[in-house]
DNA sequence: TATGAATGAGTCTTCATTCAT
DNA sequence: CATGAATGAAGACTCATTCAT
């Protein structure tokens, strides 16, 4: 029975993976079950024994990444660094971990599809726990004393985040010209130091 | 005969604002042909005597807009104004142009249509004119003394931009709750101050 | 008033010429009323000023070219002319005539488009015309001692005609090679002394 | 395996007498998929699993048919037979397979469609291959002494095709009207003893 | 009278989903 | 359990015909 479970869990990771494959090839509209079937090397009726939907089998996709990319994030931003440190890793290792499993958030926004309620509801909730997350590593931050503390923090979260999605975009529109990565160290000094000429 | 070419293009036109509003709620491939139509007021077969395909409708829609909006973001960026004006007007106006037109650039990458690859050619060109009227802008700032020397401005221009899609975004997402647009005080606070501790 | 009657005439041959031509390159259901229109220099809406419907100038079209192809063929078959001076004419210029004008005949029933049960009865009417005039045609040199009295005639006539109908067919199709027309002499010959071996 | 081949084949050789039906009833303008599916006893979407439009669909149909009727004539032709005998089969049972079949030919031509350079260059080959046959039949009718040596064998085969063409259009013209064939004796008199008074 | 913009009925084609094997 | 043949709803696109100018 558990061998069954095991078994069962595996063949359902593998569609999962499928497809993303396929999903982030064609978009949500332009995907078939039959592509990601084929893809997954098994048949199309196949992918209803575990998925009752194509719907259903791209929202548990998404959760599925969603999981992994906080997961990931949570190491990066709890992690016994310097706020610098953790700056540069964000930057640099974002996008890396986005050119394997595909920015989630980014992902979802891209597909244009027309989100469910519920789906909405508990995206905005993920979302919220990741800027939390960020907020969590800015008192620590503060209380470290690497970031001043009259800060509007909540601007702060935002300016951070926004520079990194910003960063880890052009890092993957970058990658067919397989440059490296965009050095990470200017934009801290301008998010440290700021632009204003005193 | 001008009278009529001016009829032509008022038609065109409404038929290109009605392809936004259709477009921008169910996504490209969700969107029909006759949805448009109906939005716009007309039958179904008349789109294709102003546009040969849905697809084509698409581009040009693009295109439409984003002249307009490269056209606003100009206004803005080379206005008499200083840095700090300009920045709070981009945030502040931003959205609201977005609210009523879309983020086009946004929309775009939304889309997740797979898009053909003389429109990435050029709408990277967009996006570079873009990013060079932000420079441009910088440096001006720069020369008024507002914003200090010795920066790296490729790492500034994408601090900026990255700090403004993000309120923009969020200020979209706001839209439904309409609540007044955030604050760009004391973002610009830090962009300028830096969050570092002296 | 008589002077516009013939202009009305006029425009209305000029209409069946256009027809023609692109009926005979598209075939009935590909070819448009625009295309028509276009090919005959006016606009589409005129072309209901003069037949009622599609349907209405292509059978307006049928029966005048098919006017114009039994006026041709009378001329040779009821012209001063031996039998084999006739036959070496049919195969000679049926073809050149054809090549102008279409084969009427053939044209139809290239066409396979479902007839209406009156036009079939006026083609079988006009076939049995033409069946009748090449009758006459054999009686008249039958009695002139050019052909044996003892033949069937039903048999001979039908011999006759399709060996033109075949050498015709063969001509149009080697047109685009622009070889000259296939001789008929061996044809008379053969149709004249058969192939049996005395 | 084999068995699943079988019954594929099965059901694709239905739907191609299905598409024969409707095709030969409405032309291949008019004829529908959804007519054919409906004259096969399957779903619209079924014949797409088949064939992969409805053009393909139409010259696989063709090329089936053709391969039919080639085997055939082939049969007729080549059998221990006088070309008088096989002269009287052609006539009576050309029209007979035809009525089951179609003429391929005659209704690739009354189909008027555009036919596709490499659907031309086929079909060119396949009439050749025709010609050639009777050429064969001629030659061996020769060299049996039925028929007279110094004869133009290219013509002679034209005037073959061309009487037998025109007897099983006549035939099959007569197919409503149910009468029997028409005899074939006094054609081939014609034929072989010419209409020459000598 | 001549026009061509507007229309919508009609058709091919795709693909998620079902279900018999 | 796994499969893939069968299905039909849905959508892009064409074009004969109408009618206001």
């Amino acid at each position: 029975m558990n061998y069954n479970m095991d078994l069962k869990e595996k063949r359902r990771e593998e569609i999962i993976h499928a497809a993303m494959k396929v999903f982030s090839q064609y978009g949500y509209e332009r995907a078939t079950m039959e592509n990601i079937a084929a893809e997954a090397g098994i048949g199309k009726g196949t992918i209803y024994e575990y998925f009752p939907s194509k719907r259903q089998l791209f929202e548990d996709m998404i959760y599925f990444y969603l999981d992994k990319y906080k997961y990931n994030l949570r190491e990066v931003i709890f992690k016994r660094q310097s706020f610098h440190q953790k700056f540069h890793n964000l930057c640099q290792y974002n996008a890396d971990f986005l050119r394997q499993h595909l920015d989630i958030l980014q992902f979802i926004s891209k597909q244009g599809i027309v989100l469910s309620d519920s789906m909405k509801e508990r995206l905005l909730k993920e979302q919220d726990e990741i800027y939390s997350m960020f907020y969590q590593m800015l008192e620590e931050a503060i209380s470290r004393g690497e970031i001043r503390q009259g800060i509007d923090k909540e601007a702060a979260v935002m300016c951070i985040i926004g520079i990194i999605i910003q960063v880890t975009s052009k890092n993957i529109l970058m990658d067919n010209a397989n440059a490296g990565n965009i050095a990470s160290e200017p934009l801290l000094d301008i998010l440290m130091n700021g632009l204003a000429n005193k």
